[in-house]
DNA sequence: CTAAAACATTGTCCTATGTCAACGTTTTAC
DNA sequence: GTAAAACGTTGACATAGGACAATGTTTTAG
């Protein structure tokens, strides 16, 4: 069950045995249906998610009906409405798990007691936030002045398996296109 | 000449005199002339950057010669090639005042030295860290499926001085679309 | 102070991509 | 297992906004 976290951790940081155990008590497995809704807008996150199988989707819906993808967190991945974990304020966003899914869920209390006291711990959330911020970076810097072919490229460059993964509607609502464009885009590679 | 760093620092943490005036010691005064670089593209980057005065900008240029602005740091804030910065690869982009400038300057051996020594110091970066990623979030996810007329009125609500303190050109750069756009939305109020 | 360069604004035109609709296929729910 | 709903694909059409160019203004360099 939480061979995936320790290969995560261990993949990162050097921690004993000991320390790995600890971390690993703060968390607990939660299965999941397809489209659970893990977080609701407006509500306040108070946890954060690793996912050992399956995948967490964050997307928002506009007053159209239409709906975004933010990002997505596959196996080996964490993911939360990170604003909202990190600030306490409602979130503008929905957290779901769009299969079937196993998680480990830790508490926010529980996530910052750990940062605060286990530097080794400290030390991943900083790399968290350190990827997760040249992630986002890249994603919007990637996509400046993209055309759809360059955007659809792309994605195939740096998430290979994104594509084959999700959903047609879901993909062209993370790329910023619509369905349309997008399957005709793939239709002719 | 360090007022605007304590200040940063003071609203945000809790800190002794002596532990500041630590801080304060790896900092370098630097003053810099209008479109002075500071970290040119391919370069790897050493150095984390505080605005006492002017204004910093990150942006790229792609093959048709067309700047893209990604970030700005006015007075009071942060800002360096964070990616270089982080992974010590090669920016892929470039970092430059955009006015006559006075930053202070500290390596990134001594900021990692202070992140690793003075848990005051870490939580600081953390915050910086957690408040860039927010930031970026509510920058793309903001921009998701807005029109131009939308990333111009956003732009306006988040950010109010930023169409007046920066060039038609680099806002239009900023916000993704044409010169010619933002002027046209601008006449229209 | 002056010449040159960069920039802002605005008009005309054109294209990428969104919208809508039709149709077939897959998924869901009972 | 079957009906209904959601989804994927493709065509026809409409449009936001980009490209380019002309003109006037501001900034820069010496």
């Amino acid at each position: 069950m939480y061979e995936g976290l320790k290969k995560y951790i261990t993949s990162r940081t050097v921690i004993s045995e000991k320390e790995m155990d600890l971390i690993c008590s703060f968390f607990t497995p939660l299965k999941t249906k397809r489209n659970e809704i893990l977080v609701r807008y407006e509500e306040i996150c108070q946890q954060y998610y690793f996912v050992n199988k399956g995948c967490i989707r964050l997307f928002t819906i506009n007053k159209e009906g239409t709906e975004t993808s933010r990002f997505f967190a596959f196996e080996g991945g964490f993911g939360t409405a990170l604003p909202s974990f990190i600030d306490q304020q409602p979130a503008f966003e929905y957290l779901q798990t769009i299969e079937k899914s196993e998680l480990l869920v830790i508490s926010r209390t529980d996530f910052y007691h750990l940062v605060a006291t286990l530097p080794e711990f400290a030390l991943l959330y900083r790399e968290i936030l350190e990827l997760g911020f040249i992630t986002a970076q890249k994603r919007i810097y990637g996509f400046q002045g993209f055309d759809a072919l360059e955007k659809v490229k792309w994605i195939i460059t740096n998430q290979p398996h994104f594509l084959l993964r999700v959903s047609n509607k879901m993909a062209a609502s993370y790329l910023g296109i619509s369905p349309s464009t997008l399957s005709r885009i793939k239709s002719k590679l």
